[in-house]
DNA sequence: GGTTGAATTTTACGCGCGTAAAATTTTGAT
DNA sequence: ATCAAAATTTTACGCGCGTAAAATTCAACC
């Protein structure tokens, strides 16, 4: 690397031997140029270290090729999974990836909407809170920016959604735990914040239902996003008070469910599928660490590379293609799978 | 809101009747001008929505108000919880946090860095891969940008450092589970890629000593980040193998652990500090979810909160003050705190 | 070698704002 | 009302690059 300090666009296309806009072609796409060009460029680059200024560059660009990611919670394994996997999906696109987290907030979320759309993404990927949204902050961002939701569903927000489809993967594990043994309760948070509770819930009682069963939902007192310490104190309360009328409860989610074996744990129950067992406890999502659980839980999982991918595809296809936007909402549901471990 | 769309300052400047430098003033710290003007500004920002150009604006700014925060692995909820905090007091401060993961990986890592430095920010806040690290990479960002490492130290690299006395921490949950039943055995991944794990081992191991016990390290097989897997397989084949000369397990974090216990778990050994137990197993950073194991996990917690708050903290001062920067690199350690549990 | 379309250069303008310096106004206290 | 200090306005220039259009050069083809 020569250590002449090359600042600007117009020095560095001179040792090149080109031309700045040329050089600004490359820059925004360096398929643009001719190859041996490109291949000038790209040793000048080696050479002398030089990045053009990201600010002067989009200030006037139409497509920035930063593509923003926003999730409800990135502290939640979940959300930091997916939010990892569409990362590097975007990177490999050839995209600049910006995160945000809205930390549970809807404030934050309003306000990381705003803080994106002053750099001009060329489009999103949203998981929004969902019921706690601020709708109109959605509707005013996605108005600008081509967005994708994905994980959580919002009524006409987003050119598109890619999640789980609930019916299908409550109705699964539903269907499971009654044929392997004494129909579930739902365990769910009273005032849950995270996305697809209301969904989840009508799924559950639609499939018990449908298998002959009554419905029986146990809610879990509590705030905020601490899910763990909402299953464990509800837990221990609700198994105290003899709240289940069988003796398999499904959880929520998956981070309910770690909580909730907590509790059993500290009741002394134990739970599993053996003849010792006293309890029968299964959740939902599949979290990155719900393997680990003791004993391991079952649940179901999401497979996140494929909603992932299938959004970022969409995405992409929303501003590469030279076709119009469809006009038509597009709602892409994948199916989870039964993880049958040794909790339920 | 008025339906008038004002898209630059010198409009915005117009209908809040002042002037346009005034008003870029005012964007770049609210407290520069006088209340009466700072209230008409403010006023107009919402009635007309406008917000400035942030590509025209940091181009030529000297300092962007921008802050980076780069950590090891986004999806690792230890790191998860650091960014969490450190992201709402440099909100708070009045700074644009942006949070970058490696994932693990020391090229993106170099990249990350990269990527910060073009966006010019004010400072940053770097926990590094640490021995994977790309030195060269480190050096060249913080000779430009003023940056604070926490969690993860690095001979002369950034300002100064602020995170956990690994020596104090560890020596105290030695001499605790020494005293409480017999001495632990040191269970941590051979090419463990996380920071702190060199440090930790020779707390370990100088501590034991000075108790008068022999140390003892169980090496993990595994790479990657996916701790409670290591953990977990190769607490299978070293339980199985009798590798452990006593009945204590010292676990180099609480992820390991959790794949430690489900390992105990499934070879029927029963964890905790009663008669029934075969097993006593602790870990070390207290995770987010180790008070949910089962049995709780007694683990040595950090105070994220102090480190966080530390480490904004000096940061600010480096480029608040008009004081020149401190010639000396700045280390601050914080104690860790005993958390006593039912796992040992 | 001539042709043709594609790639590149030249030229010129604009983006939205930062910043500096001097002129002017406002403020808060006397 | 007076006055100095602080805040604001005016004026003017520059940042680094995008982009458009016309002129020129290039590459590949028959």
């Amino acid at each position: 690397m020569s250590d002449t300090k090359i600042k600007t666009m117009e020095e560095f296309a001179a040792v090149s031997g080109l031309s700045r806009p040329t050089v600004s072609k490359y820059f925004f796409d360096a398929n643009s140029v001719r190859p041996k060009t490109r291949a000038r460029i790209e040793d000048a680059i080696e050479r002398y270290d030089y990045r053009p200024n990201i600010y002067a560059m989009n200030q006037n660009r139409r497509l920035t090729r930063t593509l923003g990611i926003v999730v409800p919670f990135l502290a939640d394994p979940f959300f930091a999974e997916f939010a990892r996997i569409i990362e590097r999906l975007c990177i490999d696109a050839g995209f600049r990836p910006i995160v945000f987290s809205s930390h549970g907030e809807p404030d934050l979320e309003a306000e990381n909407l705003k803080s994106l759309l002053a750099m001009k993404p060329s489009g999103a990927l949203l998981a929004p809170l969902g019921r706690l949204s601020d709708r109109a902050a959605l509707v005013n961002f996605t108005a600008e920016v081509p967005s994708i939701l994905f994980d959580s569903n919002m009524d006409g927000i987003g050119e598109g959604f890619v999640g789980l489809d609930n019916n299908q993967s409550i109705g699964t594990i539903v269907r499971y735990l009654c044929e392997s043994g004494q129909p579930p309760s739902f365990f769910e948070g009273k005032m849950a914040p995270n996305p697809n509770v209301q969904s989840k819930l009508e799924a559950y009682t639609q499939s018990m239902k449908q298998l002959g069963h009554e419905p029986h939902i146990v809610y879990a007192e509590g705030e905020g996003w601490d899910f763990e310490s909402i299953g464990y104190n509800a837990g221990i309360r609700a198994l105290q008070a003899r709240d289940f009328p069988t003796n398999t409860i499904l959880c929520g989610n998956d981070r309910l469910a770690v909580g909730f074996l907590a509790a059993a744990y500290e009741e002394g129950l134990r739970v599993g599928r053996g003849d010792g067992c006293a309890l029968r406890v299964a959740g939902h999502d599949d979290h990155p660490f719900s393997r680990f659980t003791c004993p391991p839980l079952t649940t179901v999982s999401q497979d996140f590379d494929a909603i992932a991918s299938k959004s970022v595809e969409l995405l992409i296809g929303l501003f590469d293609d030279r076709t119009e936007r469809p006009t038509e909402r597009q709602t892409t549901l994948f199916d989870g799978r039964l993880v049958i471990r040794a909790s339920a």
